[in-house]
DNA sequence: TCCCGAAGTTCGATTTAAATG
DNA sequence: GCATTTAAATCGAACTTCGGG
């Protein structure tokens, strides 16, 4: 049991402190806060209305601070999806460079419904929130929702894809560097009947990977059988990466194709296809490689692990909360700052899931 | 190219509206939040203002609001582990029960890390949180550090475990029956050898699923073989789940012991112990059965599908959720609330890791 | 008394200007 | 003028009280 029973407890206030240590509100709040005044103090005064605030459990008031102040030491986060396993380590990226700073985030999930997003980001607005890191794993945003960001002057960075926007930074991965270096390592390891499994269309990813793909492709003088080039639907479901992967592998073995590896378009789809491959009797790797792309958390726990290109997901988060961070502190000292589009470097990560290609695969 | 070069842009406040509609500050203030004594005014009027107040923009100071209100509408969500798959769906639900209401989640992650849980509840503390949630799926929590929130009157949950406390809530699956069931499954495939994999003797699930498997075992006539009960390793690392599940099977096998099932303390060890039979060309389900605990993302993603008890992670985070809005109630009409205990029940989930056992397993 | 509206106080801090010795 | 301290104004909204019709 825990009670309202005895009467409120009045918080402590910052004329307590002035009067257990016998000193005014103002002289409390000049010692309280190192104001430059503090200067002039003599120590022994600072002590004691230092320890009278330790006495009483002096807790300042952010509202009254916020107030005058006109910062809420706030910024804000949202995701499109936090139980998508690609989110979670850019959250973590976001936390360890906030930690650093005064600011605490304030957090919305808006599940990927666009509805739910603009509400949150009025919320947001309504907060006074001093920035704003939106993890945009996945959905198809509108660039007018975050218009007011602008004239609030609200820095704004976006993780995982660049807007083109004027005023919102974007911290993305090099989706073609990433695709060219999965293709060439398959290519290095011999495969030459490669299925390639594309993103859905209205993924601003999909484009930049499948030119890497293709420029992978043309470097190493090899024409992509275009029946083994198949498209993801378009969804705002994780989940719908896996099932997709998983059918397009059935189909295409259903067809009888014939192809010795599978490049797909990201992790979950590539666990897709692990199933398919398994559920005919096709043994990964010896008999298809299959490569990923993300490095999401599954990707490394499944048998065989998966090969896979590396987004670097919590340096990502790290880069756009120091971005925001900068830029806020330039709002706040009335300078102009720039909207950066920073490219990350993927990296190939090489586990259990590829090997090199036999005569006559499946 | 977004900047501060303009002279600042003063927020609109209330004075505004008032000078702008014809009207006083007060009467601004009573139409806007709808208070009793808006009855007596004329439509009219209120249409005005409120049609003023939407021309400017308006949106209310929130520190002056809670300034005088005395409330944050803020709701701190402590996670132990963002990374821990089993955490986002937590996340979720608590993030559906939240939308409802009106408050907003301030959010930290403490990534296992005691003394960084502690300076983020400080924080919470100095923030004015009205209620808090702690998603406490690892870390072994000292309650002495959450005493300060009894003392401040703030409701508080803890999702996934029991404390025991008088003053806290939790909300967590009941890991017995959980247990219970899934030996129970095993035992009805005709498994005899088991090797059961309890967690790490330092978390407070260990014990009640280590019952419960004893006492689907009893019920069955079964004596457990001691030699197929192994321990994991004490470790705040989800990640180590899995290497444990690996490494204990190795060594079993390695041994040469003789089990047709496995039955792993969550999730994450089972994948691990999938790994490490498939080092060794040992088929699931076909050769060896593996069941698992809590139902995480990757469960279902693996192949073959990991057979598992789930726990109803959502569920549990919206309750949570509720029993915080509720208590938040309470307190601010000074009555008093208990601490609840909420014993969730888990669900099997068979999928493709079991089978009937054969005649002379591994 | 009922209706309508506004002046003034309060919340808890920061900050400026000024008052002490 | 200098070191030390403080009264008073301010931030923006909510609420209590009060005045005229």
């Amino acid at each position: 049991m825990a009670s309202g029973s005895q009467q409120t407890v009045r918080p402590i206030t910052m004329r307590d402190v002035a009067r257990e240590s016998g000193f005014s509100p103002t002289t409390v709040s000049i010692t309280l806060n190192d104001a430059p005044l503090a200067r002039y103090l003599p120590a022994e005064t600072k002590t004691r209305i230092r320890q009278a605030a330790k006495k009483l459990g002096y807790r300042p008031n952010p509202f009254a601070r916020s107030l005058v102040s006109r910062r809420s030491e706030l910024v804000g986060v949202m995701v499109f999806d936090v139980t998508d396993p690609y989110c979670t380590p850019i959250l973590r990226g976001i936390e360890k460079t906030l930690y650093e700073s005064s600011y605490m985030p304030i957090f919305t999930d808006s599940h990927n419904d666009p509805a739910r997003f603009e509400r949150y980001l009025e919320m947001m607005l309504d907060r006074r929130v001093e920035g704003l890191i939106i993890v945009a794993n996945w959905l198809f945003l509108d660039i007018d929702i975050l218009a007011d960001l602008r004239k609030q002057e609200i820095p704004t960075t976006l993780v995982s894809r660049d807007l083109g926007s004027s005023f919102i930074s974007s911290v993305a991965v090099d989706n073609e560097a990433g695709a060219r270096a999965g293709l060439s390592y398959l290519l290095e390891l011999g495969h030459r009947e490669i299925v390639v499994i594309r993103g859905p269309a209205l993924l601003t990813d999909t484009e930049p990977r499948w030119k890497g793909v293709q420029s992978a492709a043309a470097a190493a003088g090899l024409t992509l059988d275009p029946a083994l080039v198949v498209d993801l639907p378009d969804s705002a479901d994780p989940r719908s990466s896996f099932d997709g992967g998983c059918a397009l592998v059935e189909r295409l073995l259903q067809e009888g194709r014939r192809f010795t590896a599978v490049m797909a378009f990201d992790d979950m789809s590539a666990l897709g296809v692990m199933r398919a491959l398994a559920g005919k009797g096709i043994r990964v790797p010896e008999d298809c490689s299959v490569i990923g792309f993300d490095d999401i958390g599954p990707a490394s726990l499944c048998t065989p692990a998966l090969t896979t290109v590396r987004q670097p997901m919590e340096l990502m988060g790290a880069t756009a909360a120091g971005i925001v961070i900068a830029d806020v502190a330039a709002v706040r000292e009335r300078q102009s700052y720039q909207a950066v589009v920073q490219k990350m470097t993927p990296e190939l990560v090489v586990r259990q899931s590829t090997a090199p290609a036999r005569k006559g695969g499946t």
